[in-house]
RNA sequence: GGAGAGAUGUCUGAGUGGUCGAAAGAGAUGCUCUCGAAAAGCAUUAUCCGGGAAACCGGAUCGAGGGUUCGAAUCCCUCUCUCUCCGCCA
């Protein structure tokens, strides 16, 4: 949610920053701050009202009751009475309006954001080479069919489509992942978090997901939603809370399944493990003070190629185009790994700087040195998805012979230095 | 799932229709005292919206939403959550 001040107050600003990821028919700030004006007229008239109300509330208390002065003040007061409730009404309304209108703005990219969607994104770093190998190479599936490492046909026949199901050393290479991702972060102090997975409709609204995205999530019966990422739960941990200054920043990270309809459908060649409607991930969250989250951003960009670097993948790291950052973001770096069989980079972590975009739908504050209340910057952060990786590394590790090379750092977690058929 | 009790400010907790944004205590902050600290005394101590240069003024907020009433923290209804007892169950 933006601040409606700042755009009453420097809307050509304001408008200046949307236009890098909207196009100018899409939003209207005239409608938002004439939304505002009516808005505080109503709240005017209603509080002149409610003032003149209360006001007869001393006189009231001192005058006999069933007098005929109690009798001739009632009558006067049923009046004022009614003019009272449709001043509330109205200003309701008039509120509604405005946080509708508001509600559904992105957040404004910060000043270094380029402009434009995603050809516009700007590749910032490329970390190792293109593995060459001297041999056809299989995709994932092969090689992980083929393993014994993951089972597609079952999972569909259980759960439908797009679902997989790990099985064997494929499972353990899956959770040796998450296992090496969590003891980094733990090394890096942060805490770790097992959220719930449903969520109430609160929580989707916080993290910016609802009401955009209500058709990208599952609902279940009784109104809650499967979490489309641990984000979702790690930013409404302080929901409606004042926190102090001297515990920012507050670094968690947490790891969960996401859950998430994909509703828009699949492309061709997302195969697999590519894009799944439940898949793992470990993220890492932290909740700063404005002067602080610019900083926290690039360290969780490091945590998160430190990861991949780990892992000895080749990957690039782009800084998004306004238009591609999510909703919320001001600011968003993603690290892609490479594919070797797609010969493509693909998203493995995405990390954002939010600002205040979530603090003021979940309003979460801080206290300042000084007493003043002020809105937390939310920091999100995908510290890794193991799944997508698992592509990666099924394909970067892959030998002629069809066995896997156990990446060193999960070696110690998986047991093993070389997965091969049969063994 | 059944029965009951409850939700008030940073915390504990009083408040059953008007003078209540809310007693009292704790905590915190400031001042006095002190070489310093403690103790003691005094004072201050919610957030949001609108107006104002400011002092300050008006309004909202006592779990959430609705209702009754001229008037609601207080009465009624619904919901959420917490606690106790019973049942059931990883």
């Amino acid at each position: 949610m933006l601040d409606i001040k700042r755009i009453v107050e420097d809307k050509e600003v304001v408008k200046k920053a949307l236009l890098k990821r909207m196009e100018e028919k899409d939003f209207n700030l005239d409608e938002i701050t004439d939304a505002y004006d009516e808005r505080k007229e109503k709240q005017q008239e209603y509080d002149n009202l409610r003032a003149k109300q209360k006001g007869f509330n001393d006189q009231m208390s001192k005058v006999e009751k069933g007098s005929d002065e109690f009798k001739k003040l009632i009558v006067e007061l049923k009046n004022l009475s009614e003019e009272v409730k449709e001043a509330e009404e109205e200003l309701r309304e008039a509120e509604e309006e405005l946080k509708k209108k508001l509600e559904v703005l992105p957040n404004l990219p910060d000043d270094d954001v380029v402009g434009g969607g995603k050809e516009n994104n700007r590749v910032i770093r490329e970390i190792g080479e293109k593995p060459e190998f001297g041999f056809k190479i299989k995709d994932h599936l092969e090689i992980g069919e083929g393993l014994g490492m993951i089972d597609m046909d079952r999972a569909t026949k259980m759960a439908g489509s797009n679902f997989a199901m790990y099985t064997g050393l494929g499972a353990q290479l899956e959770w040796a992942m998450i296992n090496y991702f969590i003891s980094e972060h733990i090394k890096d102090g942060y805490k770790m978090i097992l959220p719930p997975h449903l969520l109430v409709e609160e929580s989707g609204y916080t993290a910016g997901q609802l009401p955009k995205f209500k058709d990208d999530v599952y609902w279940v019966q009784d109104g809650s939603m499967l979490l489309p990422t641990a984000e979702t739960a790690l930013a409404n941990i302080y929901r409606n809370e004042l926190l102090n200054e001297a515990d920012l920043p507050i670094k968690l990270f947490g790891y969960t399944p996401c859950y998430r309809r994909e509703a828009g459908g699949y492309r061709a060649n997302e195969r697999g493990l590519l894009r799944m409607h439940q898949f793992n991930k470990v993220e890492m969250f932290q909740y700063t003070t404005p002067e602080q989250s610019e900083a926290a951003l690039e360290e969780l960009l490091n945590k998160a190629t430190n990861l991949v670097d780990g892992l000895g993948l080749h990957y690039r790291v782009s800084q998004l185009a306004a238009a591609d950052c999510s909703a919320g973001a001001a600011k968003t770096y993603d690290v892609e790994v490479w594919l070797p069989y797609l010969q493509t980079y693909y998203e493995v972590s995405s990390i954002s700087n939010v600002r205040d975009y979530q603090a003021r739908r979940g309003n979460i504050k801080y206290k300042t040195g000084e007493g003043d209340n002020k809105y937390v910057h939310m920091l999100n952060a995908s510290g890794l998805a193991t799944s997508r990786l698992m592509v990666a590394v099924l394909e970067t590790y892959q030998n002629e012979d069809g066995s896997l090379t156990v990446p060193k750092a999960l070696q110690q977690f998986v047991g093993k230095e070389k997965i091969e058929k049969g063994k």
